[in-house]
DNA sequence: ACCAAGGTACGAACAATTTCGTACCTCAGG
DNA sequence: CCTGAGGTACGAAATTGTTCGTACCTTGGT
């Protein structure tokens, strides 16, 4: 089965706000971090990211990054696909995702 | 009085999560994406941005953008200045700034 | 010395966000 | 058909963020 798309707003439709809202958050931020840094953009599963949180809450947060227009979600029924809408994101904001590679705190400037 | 500068975090320690929080508020985007835009980097007064809060609030607004290290707060004692820290930000985060100025709704392409 | 304008400190009220418990749904595999 | 894994819905608790009232500070002008 081919599994459904859940929406999330149109390419034109990104809002700057919803954005920074959603990657305010850390766990947020690391899972768009992690899915940025994969090149070849493939079909996550949710579980993939280990994050230290309950599936509750997990359910949220995803849900948060596809409405920012982040993700997509692809529902298989008992499970989910995760993919970073990353054409849609250096059109309306080219250079966002390159912020969050170079994001974690400049550990690798010693002096 | 030359005024003295209140202290956010050095160039290099500015931290990507602190950023987007920062980021998150309307207000406060409001003012940075004002001061991104002009080119001049000149230096403003606080009440210069006429935000729709009190001043107890813009106290605080301003003071997170400062941590964030968005800005600098120069305090002559009875009123204050503001200024962008577009270096340091460039730096550190380049594009930023030029994503702020590409924020709004895409109210630009009616199709 | 006084006052007004601009700003801060502290604290409380209010709102939004994050988190998870309980209950339920969906599908794959026996 | 039953079970287990993955996921959602709903609601509540806890945390965080925004806002402002009251009181106070600083400086420039009168």
């Amino acid at each position: 089965m081919a599994g459904r798309n859940l929406d999330g707003p149109e390419a034109d439709a990104l809002d700057l706000g919803a954005v920074f809202r959603a990657l305010a958050d850390e766990h947020r931020r690391s899972v768009i971090t992690e899915l940025a840094t994969d090149r070849s953009d493939s079909e996550r599963g949710c579980n993939s990211f280990d994050l230290p949180i309950s599936k509750q809450t997990q359910t949220h947060h995803f849900r948060v990054l596809r409405e920012a227009g982040l993700i997509d979600e692809i529902d298989y029924g008992n499970r989910k696909g995760v993919r970073l809408r990353r054409a849609d994101i250096e059109k309306r904001f080219p250079g966002l995702l390159a912020l969050l590679e170079a994001g974690p705190p400049a550990d690798t400037a010693p002096r």
